[in-house]
DNA sequence: CTGAAAGCGCTTACAG
DNA sequence: CTGAAAGCGCTTACAG
């Protein structure tokens, strides 16, 4: 009657009861001894005062929240949206939940009410782990394109076998009898610059093997745009409406930084009959300027992506990928840092193995 | 010392300081008097401590955690990622995160460490009011396709001004020299029964005004699919990677109704110079088959969706629609929600404005 | 300007 | 089987 607005406590379903604090509690939790009557009072109580435990008392009492956060850049990239998809998954059947938080204001983390940080691309849990990460002990895991990447302090690593990832694509478009096989990459950002080099040094030894003579350079096509590593300061409150004529979508978007690299591939000579995109999205901006000019997919130029996103389905043509089952990424991510926290020791490299997925943008050229 | 790994509490830091915790709390929160050197002194101790105030604890004396949660039932639809987008940044700027939550276990909502809850479906909310909702009384916002729906209890609303958004898409069609107008939309559903409602209705009112006599039922194409209100039910545990092979990919995407859609329409003889599509995922999955048979966008058929999603920048046909901004939906149902938590008074109905977009769908038959 | 104390809502040894 | 008490980490009147 007194607190009419506000929630019962169990200090309220124990007067009204008549037993003490600690009899609610062992009631309520169904742990410890409390008498089957007594019990069966008290739950009929509760239930009629509308009781439901403060789960911020819990987590205070517990030390824990059962959350965790998930640090992505850009939420209309299929890549991230797959990876939380995975990673919320699993952790909805292991009782935790996941804020999916697009800012990167890494500073706020030490007001967020959560067990774990979560990030799906190595470049922002590099930034974190140099800034706040450094004193702010919460476990870390994050999706790496990059095995040999150390950071300030140890870290749990779900790891994009990025080695067996290029030489499946090349293998495969080798397969359909290509030899000159091209990269289109931004033009710069450290995580592309993996793939690059993988595909460089495959290219140097196939051009041996073949005892062809072909020139890597030429084989390359780069986007024209900035530095794709430092996303975060240039995407400082972006308008709400997303325009792809708005600078921050159209630059960070990987599907217009395929576009754009389609417009240098325009104007080229590329000698390449295939051309391996650093990702999906990119392959289907660079597909998208390509039908615009009349090029066709694969008649004249033969393309693969890398990723499996989901949109593959969406358009007209499945572009050909080595999948990354991004969502299975996000999984994995997401069951190393309920690992961690509940006590089993997940190991610190986790291997994920990639997928061919054919589509329809590989001429067969034999 | 003592406590090496643990987290220096305010106890620590006052021991260090030789202060009392209070002290502590005024230097910290820079709130009520604290001599100058005494504050600067637990200042540094506490930097040195590496002193983080918890959250939790924090949370539990301002009964506020400045966090909310947005069920959604479906991440890969544009509508979703776009309204999150806009709640999140929004919420961002005055403070606040979101959880995205796409299992809609609403049982849950119990342990969730939230201030409110909003959702970007009306039949959700619907759900949630009546069942966990009724009895756990944090703020609801919700987005509504339907102004007149009544909850169970007073429950505030961001409004997709449906009359507006079905009368301009008809509009539109009709300046173009259209007059059978179509439109597709799912089997069932409640939600697009609305806008099926409005066009039948404007429909039959056209038919008078031209003194045709068109037959309403001709015009409409229905996607062969199950109750798309009951999703909740059917969608427990889906394979963690989407394959629209999967059932409950297949059969709950809005593309993927749209393709269903479109076999009905090739099978059928619709004497419909333009459709509308309930939505513009349904726009896509039925232009999709269309393509597949070659019967072309816009010279043979006109194809209108609605929503004004971001992928529309992705495919090689935009398709003309009426935008609902979702981001801006989501945009207010976050200020809505915070508004309501920081004591201002907003209104209960807040409508939002549609907008045209052209595109390349529509032909201008006049 | 400063500290002791009560309180936020819960849990869990401890004593009975 | 049950209750009083201390504690999780913080805040904020209240008295000095």
């Amino acid at each position: 009657m007194k607190k009419v607005n506000k929630t019962a406590t169990r200090e309220d379903v124990a007067k009204a009861a008549g037993v003490s604090v600690a009899s609610v509690s062992r009631a309520v939790n169904n742990s410890g001894y409390v008498k089957k009557e007594v019990k069966e009072k008290i739950l009929d109580v509760a239930r009629s005062l509308g009781y439901n435990p403060n789960p911020i008392a819990l987590s205070l009492q517990s030390r824990k929240t059962k959350q965790l956060i998930l640090y992505q850049n850009e939420i209309t990239a299929p890549y991230n949206i797959q990876f939380f998809n995975g990673a919320t998954r699993v952790a909805y059947k292991r009782g935790y939940s996941i804020f999916l938080d697009i800012h990167c204001d890494f500073e706020k983390i030490k007001s967020h009410l959560v067990d774990g940080v979560m990030f799906s691309l190595d470049v922002l849990a590099e930034t974190y782990i140099n800034s706040v990460g450094a004193n702010y002990l919460l476990p870390v895991v994050v999706a790496t394109n990059d095995a040999s990447l150390a950071f300030a302090r140890p870290v749990h690593n779900v790891i994009i076998d990025n080695p067996k990832v290029v030489n499946m694509a090349i293998d495969y478009l080798m397969s359909k009898g290509h030899r000159r096989i091209g990269m289109v990459i931004p033009e710069r950002g450290r995580h592309s610059a993996i793939r690059y080099q993988l595909w460089k040094t495959r290219m140097e030894q196939e051009a041996q093997n073949f005892r062809g003579k072909m020139s890597i350079q030429e084989l390359v096509v780069r986007a024209e745009i900035g530095d794709t590593d430092n996303v975060l300061a240039k995407r400082v409150d972006p308008p709400l409406i997303m325009q792809p004529s708005d600078d921050n979508f159209a630059n960070y978007s990987s599907f217009n930084i395929g576009k754009r690299a389609a417009h240098k591939y325009l104007e080229g000579h590329s000698p390449a009959t295939a051309l391996l995109c650093f990702n999906d999205d990119i392959a289907y901006g660079f597909m998208s300027v390509l039908k615009d000019n009349n090029v066709r997919v694969p008649e004249d130029i033969s393309i693969m992506g890398i990723d499996g996103i989901y949109l593959r389905e969406w358009f007209d043509k499945k572009v050909t990928t080595v999948s990354i089952e991004v969502e299975n990424l996000g999984a994995v991510a997401a069951d190393v840092m309920i690992d961690i926290l509940e006590g089993n020791k997940p190991k610190y490299m986790n291997w994920t193995t990639p997928k061919l997925l054919e589509g329809d943008t590989v001429r067969d050229v034999n």
